[in-house]
DNA sequence: TAGGTATTCTATAGTTCTATTGAAATAAGG
DNA sequence: CCTTATTTCAATAGAACTATAGAATACCTA
């Protein structure tokens, strides 16, 4: 099933993975097609071997960049655990990412609204799917009786979402950070709050 | 003091709206300044009679953009209420102001970043002062024993400008929203959790 | 209404960028 | 070693964009 990778996939893995490391510096549109070249160490022509436009490298780091998130969320679907263990899960990765694939994060996270719209359907598509098994989870944990239920599920999947936005903020972070900890605290202010 | 506006300061005031809300709408980078100054009804080169470069027109809306939110949060501190009321009197008037400064605020959040590093200086300065008044607000509620001792206030910082800047995710919503509802549903997240 | 100032326009230089094309170089296979 | 397929390059068309300069027009005040 699993072929060897041709020469051409490898290449083409880095040429996605210029694309992600010159967009997150720069942005979408500040970014040329000559600074993606440059970092393969090609000339700007020769990238067309591998895209047939810029949008098109740029729809591949976003897809890289929303495919693992998914694929976490669903497997932690899977275990059945408690909404407080599934929230501590999902920022811990969150974070983790953050560091093992920052560039994709980013680009993702910033750029994917340059994405024109006709292009755009792969990509809203994984995000609804995103945000529709998040927003399961909490209806699950609010019949359950974990989760209080005068909150708004749809205002639950925000808060949430945008709580993870924010690790993003430690990405230029001078000294390591430690991960776990960054993650605990910030599930228990989403969970408990930060009253005493 | 105040002098009427001149035709001139009118004007101004009107290129930068105009610049605001063509950035909101296709990004800094991804919009020109032809876009700019259709908008405004003039011919592309007049817009340099207001501003001398693109990047002047960004500085400018950005700066608008946070001048409000750091004027706000101080006159939150000044009014020495309780941390609880201070977080949702904050969600409050950030929610709020994406419902009457949508531009500016929008543009602030995305394109900041776009501004050359040599001009950031006004802007990070107004940032770094919004996360330092906002810190010291934590650290006096834990010193008044209203908030957890056991979160750092760093990350307290952090989780909160996450949570106000996942409002923005409200903007594109279809239907009218109900700000107060929506602000208190968050600030009960950030302040007492979710938990049951 | 004349004269001066403020505002906008026209035209364009000069740059940068995307994408294409056909040729050249390199690698692979027999 | 020769043939063929893959990968890269060189060169460039063509479009878009920023910023400038000087001419034209609108506006105001005396």
């Amino acid at each position: 099933m699993a072929d060897k990778p041709s020469k051409y996939d490898k290449r083409y893995l880095a040429a996605v993975d210029a694309a992600a490391a010159v967009f997150a510096d720069k942005s979408y549109h500040g970014s040329s097609t000559l600074d993606i070249a440059n970092r393969l160490d090609i000339k700007q022509g020769s990238l067309y071997y591998y895209f047939r436009s810029k949008e098109e490298a740029l729809e591949a780091v976003c897809l890289e960049g929303i495919k693992h998130q998914v694929e976490h969320l669903e497997s932690v679907i899977a275990e059945q655990v408690s909404i407080a263990e599934a929230v501590t899960m999902l920022l811990r990765y969150n974070l983790q990412s953050l560091m093992d694939r920052a560039d994709y994060m980013i680009v993702f996270n910033d750029d994917r609204q340059a994405i024109p719209l006709e292009r755009r359907g792969r990509i809203r598509e994984q995000s609804v799917i995103y945000h529709k098994l998040m927003e399961d989870l909490f209806v699950q944990a609010q019949g359950q009786g974990e989760l209080s239920t005068e909150l708004d599920p749809h205002i639950l999947v925000r808060a949430l979402t945008g709580l993870i936005s924010s690790v993003f903020s430690w990405y230029h972070q001078k000294n390591e950070i430690d991960v776990d900890k960054i993650a605990d605290q910030y599930s228990h202010i989403f969970l408990s709050g930060c009253l005493r």
